[in-house]
DNA sequence: TCTGGGGTCCTAGGACCC
DNA sequence: TCTGGGGTCCTAGGACCC
């Protein structure tokens, strides 16, 4: 037995775009291009032309020149986005965010009350084109991964449920690059050992990809390749990080002027944290060279904090340590990220590769519930046969 | 496909403690 | 003096996602 179809992927068309073509009727149907330097988000019409995100704007205006541009408006987008997901918390309790523009929705429990999954995602999509006047495709599926990839399927405007017997039809002819996960790096590791579609993966062993991929990849692939994925939707997930960046444009740069962009940075991460009563005890600097390489030096303090002078004071001295390779490659970019929040940590358990099996898993988990308490684990499934890594992670 | 800004997760090595 | 292993924490880098 398999169970049934009953986890939405939600997943907002062309957000950013949408929302100004909302806004402004003189761009519907047009080509409109979100962004300065680089297209952050393109219309359905700009994509027909070939758009990609990111691009750079005026390679974008070469091959559309018709194309409208329009600069981002985060508290809009903001603001759509809260209104999309009251629709989709008004539809289920159970709503799992994945960003600004998508969501996962459980709706299993709904069936007696509501209607079929199919129904309640129709009903759905409906409720967001009325009441916010926006464009939203949702995938319909057992698993979370079978729901995204179903959501990219029926894109732009669309409903794809995935029963549970045709999974395997709908999944294999797929290329690998469609996996959530898999990337120019791994897709190309995959290519060279002529694994191409996601059925190719599904019938090799893991225990072969692993030797390339590593431990941790293989495995997860190869499961989500055979259809097995047990995360759950979860509710009430905090970030782990909170971080801001500039871009500083080709060098060079004068110190001050990097100086000040950290702090400015600093700054901004700073006031969010103390707006959302998070306090972290590592702070990251992030740097991009010239030849785009890049380089990250953190810092963990003694205990966590949330002002902007201990911080700023932390990220200065990271960026003093890096001066060296500022002056050998050039500066193009900078980054603070603070993580280590408080009550956030996950525990990592280290289990032996060669023997870990169900019983182990469970003991090291009972371990973890008797000194956390019972809410503290949150995921610790075992998938495939060799797992490496299980990380329980305690609520916030 | 020549690069924005915000994130998540995994791997690996070294220091250090018992 | 030599020899072991288990475990935690920190740092750096890489891949990936929207």
């Amino acid at each position: 037995m398999k169970g049934r179809a009953t986890i939405l992927h939600a997943d907002l068309d062309s957000f950013f775009a949408s929302v100004e073509q909302r806004d402004d009727p003189s761009l519907r149907g047009r080509p409109v291009l979100v962004g300065g330097g680089v297209v952050v988000a393109a219309s359905y019409e700009a994509k027909a032309h070939g758009i990609r995100t990111p691009m750079n704007h005026r390679r974008a205006l070469e091959i559309c020149p018709g194309a409208l541009t329009v600069r981002p408006r985060m508290e809009a987008y903001s603001e759509a986005s809260r209104a999309v997901f009251d629709v989709f918390r008004d539809t289920t309790p159970l709503v799992d965010p994945v960003s600004i523009d998508e969501a996962f929705l459980e709706v299993g429990g709904l069936a007696r009350l509501v209607g079929e999954p199919a129904a309640i995602a129709a009903t759905l999509r409906a409720r967001v084109r009325a009441e916010v006047g926006l464009p939203i495709t949702v995938g319909v599926a057992r698993t979370k991964f079978l729901a995204k990839v179903a959501s990219a399927h029926a894109k732009p405007d669309g409903l794809l449920v995935v029963p549970p017997d045709s999974e395997d039809a709908f999944l294999h002819p797929l290329p690998v690059e469609r996996m959530w996960g898999v990337g120019p790096a791994t897709a190309e590791r995959l290519h060279q050992r002529g694994i191409t579609t996601i059925g190719d993966l599904a019938r090799v062993p893991p225990r072969a990809v692993a030797a390339y991929l590593g431990r941790h990849s293989a495995y997860h692939l190869h499961a989500l390749a055979t259809g097995q994925d047990p995360r759950p939707v979860e509710v009430g997930r905090r970030r782990r990080s909170m971080g801001a960046q500039r871009a500083l444009g080709r060098g060079p740069h004068a110190p001050e002027r990097i100086d000040s962009a950290l702090a400015g940075l600093v700054d901004r991460v700073a006031r969010r944290m103390r707006r959302s009563g998070r306090r972290g005890r590592t702070v990251t600097l992030r740097l991009r060279f010239d030849d785009f390489s890049r380089a990250t030096r953190s810092h963990t303090l003694g205990r966590p904090t949330d002002r902007t002078a201990a911080l700023l004071s932390t990220a200065r001295a990271l960026l003093a340590a890096a001066q060296p390779l500022i002056d050998a490659r050039g500066c193009t970019l900078v980054g603070v990220a603070v993580t280590g929040f408080e009550g956030g940590d996950a525990i990592q358990l280290e289990l032996p590769f060669a023997g870990p099996d169900q019983a182990a898993l469970d003991l090291a988990l009972d371990d973890v519930r008797e000194r956390f308490g019972s809410a503290a684990v949150q995921r610790g499934t075992l998938v495939g046969r060799d797992p490496g890594l299980v990380m329980p992670t305690l609520p916030d």
